[in-house]
DNA sequence: CTATATATTTCAGCTCGCTTAACTATTTAA
DNA sequence: TTAAATAGTTAAGCGAGCTGAAATATATAG
């Protein structure tokens, strides 16, 4: 076990605050929306991903594929999404947000991203110049980072052992 | 309404990225451990709070107090949590994270910033440096900005008129 | 002392999300 | 063409988590 490395630490203090205010902020916000958490975390994969089938979207959420179905069927009475024969194999659903479905995920991701305007604020220029090229970074060696172990989640993640 | 902050939008990436990798991480632990968000977010605030009462859980939590108690009792018979008596006020009941629920809690936390390591290994010496005092300056700001809000949280979250 | 306020628990009843198992429809392989 | 594989839905049943209402115990105000 290595030691405790101080970038790893300072990043993990920085994780914990923000995700403790923007989970608090989008909860908030889930909660008066009438969504959950899943129902969330469902319209944000759709979202990112364009169309993606029943089965599939249950396997990155973790659950079966009856899970997902039914899940879909709550999304699509509240027309956050849209469910259509595949064309090409009719045994596939396409699924879509609506207009309205990317419009609450989008307030959703604003709602819990507010804070950081009042953040920007407390900053000055200087600062906030040092800071984003520091977070370019991460970003970037992050997003690699992601397609790696990508490769590897049949090892590590999905399915250990 | 102001336009992109670039600084801002930087941000944004960045909390997108680690908070998706971080929740990944995180919801595959507590599905194994057979936790639910909830109560890992009740221990989280037990831990960090030391001891609390049932009703300003709930209160945080965004819930019943009643839902807070039903709750409780589940982390006790799991025993993650003692349940005592308040000796001063006999009314209100202490509750403090048990030995297990501690370690349990710490495992979350580390499964879920374990892929930090591998991003600490692809950056170099200078980088981790530099993103090192950015951080800390925006950890900084960030807690300054959260006890302002705090002070304000009766007019602009907990309870809008 | 009595009335009221506060802290917590219990209960009935609800929705959500999950599972397994059974079923339908479609595609693909032999 | 028939058999097997694949995609999705449906149904029954479970536990988590929530609410409102009622109950209990304690503290505090008059």
């Amino acid at each position: 076990m290595p030691l405790a490395d101080p970038f790893v630490a300072t990043l993990q203090s920085w994780i914990e605050v923000s995700m403790r205010r923007s989970m608090r902020n989008f909860l908030h916000y889930a909660r008066e929306s009438g969504l959950s958490m899943s129902q969330f975390g469902a319209l944000f994969h759709i979202h990112r991903i364009g169309s993606s089938g029943v089965t599939d979207l249950g396997e990155y959420l973790g659950v079966t594929s009856a899970a997902a179905s039914q899940m879909l069927e709550r999304l699509v009475q509240q027309e956050l999404i849209l469910r259509s024969e595949d064309p090409h194999d009719r045994r596939v659903k396409q699924i879509v947000l609506t207009e309205k479905g990317s419009q609450v995920l989008a307030e959703g991701i604003r709602a819990r991203q507010g804070w950081l305007d009042d953040l920007a604020a407390s900053l000055s220029f200087d600062e906030k110049q040092q800071i984003t090229m520091a977070l370019t970074t991460l970003v970037e060696k992050a997003t690699h980072l992601k397609q790696a172990v990508k490769q590897n989640s049949n090892l590590f993640i999905e399915e250990h052992p």
